[in-house]
DNA sequence: GATGAATGAGCTTTCATTCAT
DNA sequence: TATGAATGAAAGCTCATTCAT
């Protein structure tokens, strides 16, 4: 007789939400912004063509929501890393392999997505110009110049061997991304001897 | 206006030929084949729509066309390093150069792209699959056998060791495709740090 | 709570009867049948999406009650004009001054949408072509002669008269509807010398 | 063998846009932007669904451009009567005339359309705004006066008279699209009774 | 060989309608 | 009775491909 009170409404929609976010990340992280059919997320959401437009305005609007919360989650993990204990070394190997991990290379294959696509608006443009790879280097030199002293990191312009070394993690999260047998995934002990002497 | 010979038409047919593939070369590599609209390689190549299925049957065919070309070229450069003197490090350092140099990368972008899109033809795939990154890790892998007795390559699986390492130049040929200012390069040196002592 | 008894309930149901249909007559009267979307009338009437399909089976459904009773009303319009006492003249003043009130203008543009509108039904086209016009010439006409013969309305025609005169007011009508500065309402003054001598 | 020149192809295109800007009044003037399926425009042309996008960028763009062609006409119209010989009577019945007839009628169907619709893009309200009511007001105002000092119109603020004047005419045109047999369309003569003497 | 107007399949998006609560 | 999330048919729009010239 009564209709949904508030909080269940509330959670539905929250719920509902987080599920075509997902889903849409895990296409649009592999497939880029033209590569994605709406079908596709709506196929791996397991929901109808509407409802997604009940929740986001558009394809577009989508991906650039994806691409903000890609961002925050992003700046969280670094800040989280930068709290955590251990030596510099410790904290960028934490780090890479924060990026590495099942969990956080779709947030960055989309970003690489959003630098690729032709699709992607500019307001998503502006977002990730300003703030994703900025931030990484701001956090990363300090603790590279710390390495450095503490005699772990090799010697080098901090500011440039921190964007080489984000520069080779997006290469391989994006090859990774590929499901193909033959590109391997070298472990982080290997991708580290890029940067310590 | 006198026609033009049997000889002229032939030599007009093969620019046109090349001037297409060149610019179809360069969207592809970049935008992915979905993401490549016919009329930016038409742009690119400053002629028009139909000219194109005069050369190519289709869009599709045109990409396999691309790919088996770029697999063709890879063949010939490996042979050349193999061929050259000097030590197996220099070798590969050499490949690295020209995988990542303006000549070589589109053809490794073509190739991740191949791999990574969904309307890429089957036909491009086998050929991938049998020819690209096999035969770089059979050419590849007896170097780092030889790198290790020459004690310049650290130890280690080979097959591994180069399947890893060629990850990550594609990765970095991938985003150093991307027109933007915050992916750095690395250099050679940075990169062979990874494979050497 | 105490459950409402069966009195209550009709009397809940016949007010938003009435409010659904207050709502509805209002968006579609100025938008056409296509011009109206489902959410513009529930915004209006304030209430929820599902609750107009308890009571009309359709959008179109909803039309047409709404046609029917414009129907109805401008028939109870015309009798209370038959039996008003004064001259020609005076009913026909005030029939003008019915039909451009607040009052009677959105029923007459409903049924102007009705004819004009492509999605009308053939339900209320059947009805309109019936009733509505016809009825009005039908109790006009005697006037006009009747009025001729007091010497107030010009010499003419009267099925045709009363037929320009119809389409004029319905055009103003019409017209009013529009919220734009613009569009300025003749005064009924005006509006009889169409057909005053 | 060799393609069509410059000249030929500037002629299909005028054509071309011309014979879809001409369906496409013929559709909207009578049925309004939301009523208009972009599926009418393409068989009133005779053409198909891709080539009207291949000339206008959307269903909107295109009838912005008819209300702007709409406005244009309409003021050369107006310079037409204004230079006209003859009382000003005879050139407000003339311009009366032009608004009814089948060259004119459309065009302020349009403009009405453009008011009244939803789906209308703020910029052809804009437009519509700046020129299409207030121009006729500015031109016919003076007449109104000449005509009210050569005694054959009416006496009376002639601003309002004008506004009122070509609301009716404007009402009358819309009613008149209606293909339907009842509502009749008064003759000129019956008119300009509402502003004569 | 070369052009670009024209086509139409397929994708994105809207909105009347349904249904679990 | 009342709600609004969910559905899907149909409309708008894109773009690979064709074809008259």
């Amino acid at each position: 007789m009564a209709p949904l009170n508030e909080e269940q409404l509330v959670q539905i929609r929250d719920e509902r939400r987080e599920q075509i976010m997902a889903a849409a990340l895990k296409v649009f992280s592999r497939r880029g912004v033209v590569g994605t059919k709406m079908s596709m997320i709506v196929k791996e959401a397991g929901i109808s063509h509407g409802l997604v437009y009940h929740y986001f305005k558009s394809k577009e609007e989508l991906f650039v929501t994806l691409v903000r919360s890609a961002i925050d989650g992003s700046q969280d993990a670094m800040l989280a890393i930068k709290n955590h204990p251990g030596s510099a070394y410790d904290k960028i190997r934490m780090l890479a392999e924060d990026m590495l991990d099942e969990q956080g290379a779709p947030y960055f294959q989309l970003i690489y997505q959003a630098r690729t696509s032709e699709g992607v608006p500019e307001e998503a443009k502006q977002l990730i110009y300003k703030y994703s790879m900025g931030d990484y280097i701001e956090i990363l030199a300090p603790l590279f110049v710390q390495g450095q002293q503490e005699g772990t990191i090799a010697s080098g312009e901090p500011g440039e061997m921190v964007a080489s070394f984000l520069t080779v993690l997006t290469g391989v999260i994006m090859v990774a991304a590929v499901e193909d047998q033959q590109y391997h995934i070298p472990d982080i002990e290997m991708l580290l001897k890029l940067i310590t002497k």
